[in-house]
DNA sequence: CGCGTCCTTGAACCGCGTCAAGCCAGGTGG
DNA sequence: CCACCTGGCTTGACGCGGTTCAAGGACGCG
């Protein structure tokens, strides 16, 4: 297994406790706190799965889903480094939802007592968490507007440009930093495989996006206009 | 202008500030909140609308919409009496939905700079303003997970399900008490009013609901088995 | 080289939204 | 008091978008 990494030397620059925890908060948090390596595909908790704390992504992404009666999964969240994993659970130990790993990811994880603590000795870094979790919640009704709203040319345009905001590209080639099947930008879109095909053709033919396989080089201020347009009109 | 209710004397037992807030508390918020009645169809705030604070319902009902290219509403929250309105907003001033009154309703509102000193003096209250975030986020991710899955039937009967939960109904008569369009059904369905009118016949024929015109009787069990068989598979 | 997996493409089907016509009830004015 | 009008409800017909199904192709890996 890898070496645990401790809150005081994590160079984290993107992760709440790190940002917003004294050092000596630091300390006691990473005394108390467990750490897990994940590989592509691993369940960092599933639907039913008894919660008892919160989760910080330290390295990797995952993939926060809901799973339909054929199977098919619905992603509601993506993150990457640095995030908060598993705070909708908060004073309610029962999920309804799967996270699993895109990536290899090293993921920490504080127990609600400990988080508790935190919060009620730091009124700051509640406050902070409070803002965190209204964004959050913008984010989230954003995402109800575009699926119930938007047609499937605009849910794939937005599901890159969402993936885009989260992995980003690799600067040199422009494209994504994450290798997905049709599939799985079907789940992040809200529609089927096929029709992500057929939207990527079209894309290609527009010069919105060029692919290669599944290395697909983004046009993102083209793509991110039809996510536009159809928020204007 | 109607008399206004000042915290340490009203009554309202749903009210977050005044089951969280010291006495002491209640009588500088209530010193510094206005107090807002609004009617029937009256908006509380408008998308783009500047926000600097947020609301409390003291009584009524309220729901926040957002609205698409052809001028369609989609009901994104409903809330009644002592319910927190706008929280979303805090930490970014500009919101995308609108708020609008179902019926004639009392609103309070706090300005974010009150309300930031409550929760940095007062962990207590803060860190169950936190649990409230993960709650409603929660379930706005189920809504996102609804409105992506369900089919039209599924949706209807999930909408009276949820009007039921947060308005209610007449004990005697089991009536919703609530009386709504064909349109404003459709609005929280995330349909149109014709296919709210084709379902209200079939559940009729089913006897998961009497109709009378706008009066409406639930059959709140055989609603909930609709959406749960949909939850389940 | 052969097998499996994923991608692609076409075709069929279907649920749902749209349009339009008719209906019913409540309100208004003669 | 009744005739008319208006707005919402109902119902049927239609068409589009998107999912589903199926077959063929490309690629990777053993």
């Amino acid at each position: 297994m890898h070496q645990k990494v401790e809150c005081p030397s994590c160079t984290s620059m993107k992760c709440f406790i790190k940002r917003h925890c004294s050092p000596d908060q630091l300390a006691v948090i990473s005394e108390n706190k467990t750490q897990t390596t994940y590989s592509k595909g691993d369940f960092i908790f599933r639907e039913g799965y008894r919660m008892h704390g919160i989760h910080f992504t330290n390295m990797g992404g995952i993939k926060v889903v809901t799973t339909n009666s054929n199977g098919n999964e619905q992603v509601v969240r993506l993150l990457s480094d640095g995030n908060i994993l598993g705070h909708r659970v908060l004073g309610n130990d029962k999920y309804y939802f799967n996270a699993i790993a895109l990536m290899d990811s090293k993921v920490c994880f504080v127990e609600t007592n400990v988080f508790q603590d935190i919060c009620l000795n730091n009124p700051e870094f509640a406050y902070n968490l409070i803002l965190f979790y209204a964004l959050e919640l913008r984010r989230t009704e954003l995402r109800v507007k575009y699926l119930a709203q938007m047609s499937v040319r605009e849910k794939v345009a937005e599901a890159f440009v969402y993936l885009n905001e989260v992995f980003g590209t690799n600067p040199k080639t422009k494209t994504l930093n994450l290798k997905l099947s049709r599939q799985e930008i079907a789940d992040v879109a809200g529609t089927t495989p096929e029709q992500v095909t057929r939207q990527l053709k079209d894309f290609d033919d527009e010069k919105l996006i060029v692919r290669k396989k599944r290395e697909i080089r983004l046009n993102i201020a083209g793509l991110e206009k039809i996510v536009l347009d159809f928020k204007i009109e």
